[in-house]
DNA sequence: TTGACAGTTCGACATTTGTAGTGTAACGTC
DNA sequence: GACGTTACACTACAAATGTCGAACTGTCAA
């Protein structure tokens, strides 16, 4: 998309299958792309070759690292889960909020139906970083 | 992508570009789609013809409707700005979080600066949910 | 009626993404 | 050392995306 203005280097974004595959890697790695796909088989039924290629990619995109031992690709990630996450966050809140973050917890709040509960631990996270930022 | 499962049907997801021209959709419905690309060309310069052609596709998927008088194409939205942040919320925590909201707020807090003012302002919105609760 | 304009339609093209088949090379085993 | 099993590398291909240019058309004022 590019726009006009810098902006600090932030992570490039990835696409649900990407977010889907770095999910395993992070809980697997270093790891295998057939580790990958069997672990993913019984909720997306992507062939091994689709997995692999994916992760191929990924690599070029500098998501993931590759090492290869002997007939074996060992796969890890180059970018922190936080990191991703962050990124990710920054994207959303661009997107859909402008950026800022209180109207989206605003509209969370609005929005989606909380429960009694869901809205307790809310306040006791806000709580802690309330009484840590003093 | 294409889970397994069957899911409640929710919006489709829109890219960066789409988002940026929702936005001002919402903002200027119904309008042509010269006026989102000068609402735009200071942020992204892109052609006139980008835009449109984008604004038909996005026709086609339904995120906008089309109303032709005599020479002129009024664009409007097919879908609520709230509907679409409500979309990108689900993916965004599905993505990242697992779904689950409480540990993206945690997150959040952890990990991101936030500003006294800030930690004061999700208070209160907590604070008003609660009392709306009971 | 003739431009100047604004807006349209259509086609185009390079990339990226989603998805996978195939042939091949290495591995472990009997 | 032959053989079945793996994992890999390579190729393919359609659909979606980002990006426009060119040519055409409707409108309005001079």
């Amino acid at each position: 998309m590019s726009k006009k203005r810098k902006s600090k280097k932030k992570p490039a974004s990835m696409t649900d299958v990407e977010w889907v595959i770095m999910n395993v890697v992070w809980e697997h790695e270093p790891c295998a792309a057939g580790t990958v796909q069997e672990a993913l088989v019984k909720e997306y039924d992507w062939a091994y070759s689709t997995v692999k290629t994916t992760m191929d990619r990924m690599v070029t995109k500098a998501f993931l690292s590759r090492k290869t031992i002997r007939n074996l690709n060992l796969f890890s990630s180059r970018i922190s889960r936080d990191d991703a996450k962050r990124g990710e966050l920054q994207r959303f809140l661009g997107r859909a909020f402008d950026g800022a973050l209180t109207p989206m917890l605003q509209f969370i709040v609005d929005e989606e139906e909380l429960s009694a509960d869901e809205i307790k631990q809310l306040r006791n996270i806000i709580k802690r970083a309330d009484r840590q930022s003093e």
